[in-house]
DNA sequence: GTCGCTGCAAAGTCTTTGCAGAGAG
DNA sequence: CTCTCTGCAAAGACTTTGCAGCGAC
């Protein structure tokens, strides 16, 4: 098992332990290439909306990012609804996937990293990545045992984390 | 990993696939106890909830729950608000658990069975249920790497069923 | 210019809450 | 009797949608 390591924060520059396997510039011509083929148009705050996720390592509700857009960019003034269509958008074209985690509302996160699980704190509601071989494996095997042809798979582990242990 | 078998749906008799770890009698005492214990009431609401979600063996939907109530016990007039209240209460209490699948809202199913996962078929919605203990185990260690203190965790498996792949 | 996009506000979902009367203990 | 529960309806939280003007192409 491995944790997924962090990745600078401050620019597009990988760093030893970028996870990120793909740049912004190609992520971005992919994300334009879509939506040319789909008749969409680039809008800024399209273009917007995509580096934030990709600038962002936390997993963001549609208000969070939508602050954090609103906080960067205050004259553009996105609206909350734009955030949702443009987040349903990428969602669809599987440019980003979106977690159901305890409570409610969705956290979504940029799908072009690596797969990955997910430890989610049930007292902070942090989560923490997470690649296991072994499990990975094994889904593989029980997919095939039950003649199930396997597309995709999610996992995750709820608990305290470390921090809110030792506040309590 | 061993698949679980189905229970008989007409009545609480057990069958030899059934895997109800407990009898209807007893969890409805355990949840008796549990009322008294906290001084709470125990009411015919509260026991038509525990019995539908028994008798199902669906992952229902607070609203469908309601409905099978209503199409059961019209007289009754169970509310909405009571299903969720009771909900609420039964998942506090680990008697119940919530998955939230893909869209939007939760579906409960009764936690008193073995614990599980899911296999979903993304073709046509069902969910076969199994249980595979390397990954179980597997589980448990990434837990206690992280310093996390596991309460819980899913997993479910999205691809297409046996059924689903001779139809296409 | 055209036609999709945006912000706004209103409308939809799903869930929770306040309240007054009903009912369990 | 007391104090919790319940159904109802209203309120909340989150998300989607209609619309008129804006802006990408």
């Amino acid at each position: 098992m491995y944790l997924m390591g962090q990745r600078d924060n401050m620019s597009n520059i990988t760093t030893d332990f970028n996870y990120k396997t793909v740049e912004y510039n190609q992520l971005l011509n992919d994300f334009k290439a879509l939506l040319k083929k789909n008749n969409l148009k680039f809008t800024i705050q399209r273009e917007v909306i995509l580096e934030t996720l990709y600038n962002s390592d936390e997993h963001l509700t549609p208000e969070s990012l939508h602050n954090l857009i609103q906080a960067k960019f205050p004259n553009l003034n996105t609206g909350i609804a734009t955030v949702y269509r443009t987040l349903s958008l990428l969602e669809e074209s599987e440019i980003v996937t979106s977690l159901s985690f305890g409570a409610q509302g969705k956290k979504y996160e940029l799908g072009a990293k690596h797969h990955h699980d997910h430890l989610i704190c049930t007292s902070c509601g942090s989560i923490t990545e997470f690649v296991d071989e072994q499990i990975e494996d094994r889904q593989k095997k029980i997919a095939d045992a039950l003649g199930f042809k396997m597309q995709d798979h999610s996992m995750q582990i709820y608990g305290i984390c470390k921090n809110c242990q030792i506040k309590e």
